[in-house]
DNA sequence: TGTACATCAGTGAACGCGCGTTCACTGATGTAC
DNA sequence: TGTACATCAGTGAACGCGCGTTCACTGATGTAC
């Protein structure tokens, strides 16, 4: 740790008591949804009152604002890392459904129904326009000449969102996909949708990946 | 309504009166998501006191498991009406897109996160089947020979949820991923992950519905 | 048609609870001379 | 090394609020003779 070597003590410890806040805050989340976190539960649970946590977040918006920030934050690092490692789509595909498994409140905090009335930082939209600018990398360069379609010129004018990647069209309609599709089925096998259906998710994730592939290969 | 023949003036005041409170409870969720749904604060908007409501329901998750049992069944019945009428998956598809954008938070009481702790009454997994159901009978027989994949030889072991229907595995694979693509741009839509994205989501929506479709027609 | 009784919708008070947040304070930790 | 002062983490009491839910009750509506 960079920081341990300039921070004084006291901020140390502040930096600490704020991981354990936010250990608890995420434990809570996984337990019973965001919408059921609270200060006070939290406060409790670390052994404190709950006044003593606004020495460290503003109040009850800017953790849950942090908390996101992190969640956002560490997928784009997983991100990165597969893809500084030479990952394709579909091992970019393995990874977001490894992730998401990991800690599905984490996932539907970032991707499920928003919370009502909250309203997400900015710099949260930039870090998913970093997730974009990854995926849009691993699509790479497409088999020319690409048939073109309606939503291929569509989205050609309307790239502001590949933050100018030179992706060509249909390299953004494989980057969308990606991302609906896998959460098509993340989010429903999440919510338990899945469960009492019989079949393996897994498998049906799979082949979705091979079919988002499939439209950079056609 | 034939119901009015034999009912009682308190029969049907009482029904009138519950149709109230759900109107005014669908209202709330609108407005702040099903989360921050209160008794005490509908019965003040219908000019009630709060205990009143206890007349009509037996509690909170009582009135919520209604609130769900009519969504699938709006949707079921529009469902039903298509399909009666003819349509094949394309129309399906534009119906449920309908049905999702006329009433965001009743889809998202469906199929979005679901409610921590609530659990789904078992009629209501019956009326999802009938979904599922007239998902099948649209998707209709496929083209012999139609080649197998992996996949389809797990659905065609794990058929349970088509509940008896005669489909065969390619048409299974096309009835879950209708559900899982269309539900992945939806609920990214609805959650208000593309605005700011500036490109038109009903355009990505038709793709992924012409997709859907030619996992029929290969 | 009129009276006696039963049904039942809705009220108002109350219970216990937990929430976010503020404020004045204590006491420990760090800093300056 | 020791003393004086400033910083600041955490407490405890309090505020106002809204929640779901119960209970004994009033008063209107319907039913039976």
């Amino acid at each position: 740790m960079a920081e341990s070597d300039t921070a004084s003590p006291r901020e140390r410890y502040r930096a600490q008591v704020r991981e354990e806040i936010k250990k608890q805050a995420w434990a809570q989340i996984a337990e019973a949804g965001t919408s059921a976190l609270s200060l006070n539960a939290i406060a409790k649970q670390i052994g404190m009152t709950g006044p003593a946590l606004y020495r460290y977040f503003a109040n009850r918006d800017d953790l849950i604002t942090e908390l996101i920030r992190d969640a956002y934050r560490s997928l784009a690092d997983v991100f990165h890392g597969r893809a500084e490692a030479g990952a394709d789509l579909t091992e970019l595909a393995q990874a977001l459904r490894d992730w998401a498994l990991a800690d599905p409140q984490r996932y539907l905090l970032l991707y499920g129904t928003p919370v009502p009335g909250y309203q997400a930082p900015p710099d949260t939209t930039a870090i998913a326009a970093e997730l974009m600018a990854v995926l849009l990398d691993a699509v790479g360069p497409g088999p020319t000449p690409a048939p073109s379609t309606p939503l291929h010129e569509h989205l050609d004018d309307h790239r502001a969102w590949a933050a100018g990647h030179p992706a060509d069209p249909a390299g953004l309609h494989t980057a969308l996909v990606f991302w609906t599709r896998l959460h098509g089925v993340l989010s429903l096998e999440l919510a338990g949708h899945f469960t009492g259906m019989g079949f393996d998710p897994a498998q049906l994730y799979a082949a979705e990946v091979d079919a988002v592939t499939a439209t950079r290969t056609d």
